[in-house]
DNA sequence: ATTCTCACA
DNA sequence: TGTGAGTA
C-alpha cells in the first residue's frame, strides 16, 4: 500500500539511527539547504522522501566524491520537469524528488542568465546529466551500511 | 527522554 | 565531524 511519502513521521533521532549518520551531520545537511525537514515544535521530522533523499545524498558524498558545494550546485542546475516536460500536476505528485529544499518545479537555470551569457548547449548538457545522475540515484536500491 | 542551538576541539 | 553545555 503506498502511504504519503511526503509525510514528515521520524524525528532526527529515529533517522539517524536508521540511515547511521550522527544527527549534527543531518542539522548541517539541512544548514545547508541539501534537505528540508518539516518542522513541528522546533523539532525537525523528515518523510519517508526525506530518508530516501538522504540515502541518495549519502552516496553522493561518500562514495561519488561530491562535497556540500558539488550537490548544491547539482541541484541549481537540474530543472528535471523541464527536461522530461512534466506537466505542473505531475511535477507536484512526484514521489522521487518531493522533499527537496527547493521544489524542482521552482528551479530555474540561471547560472548562465544571471551573467547574460547564452550556453545554451552546456546547459542542456548539464541538466541532462544532473538529470540522469538523480534519476539513477533516486532509483537505486539502497543498502544500509548498518555496520 | 529527546531535541535544539552554539561553541570548541 | 563529533561532543558537551544549557535549554525547552
Amino acid at each position: 500500500m503506498e502511504v504519503e511519502n511526503t509525510k514528515a513521521l521520524y524525528p532526527i533521532g529515529i533517522v539517524a539511527e536508521l540511515l547511521n549518520i550522527h544527527p549534527r551531520t543531518l542539522r548541517i545537511y539541512e544548514q545547508e539547504g541539501l534537505i528540508k525537514p518539516a518542522r513541528r515544535g522546533g523539532k525537525r521530522f523528515y518523510s519517508n522522501n526525506d530518508l530516501q533523499w538522504l540515502k541518495c545524498l549519502r552516496r553522493l558524498l561518500n562514495e561519488d566524491g561530491l562535497n556540500i558545494a558539488g550537490v548544491k550546485k547539482l541541484l541549481t542546475v537540474a530543472p528535471c520537469w523541464e527536461i522530461r516536460g512534466c506537466e505542473e500536476f505531475v511535477r507536484k505528485s512526484c514521489p522521487a524528488i518531493l522533499n527537496f529544499p527547493v521544489p524542482c518545479w521552482d528551479l530555474v537555470p540561471r547560472a548562465c542568465k544571471e551573467k547574460g551569457l547564452v550556453c545554451t548547449e552546456c546547459e542542456v548538457y548539464l541538466k541532462k546529466k544532473n538529470h540522469v545522475m538523480m534519476q539513477r540515484c533516486m532509483e537505486e536500491k539502497v543498502q544500509d551500511s548498518t555496520a
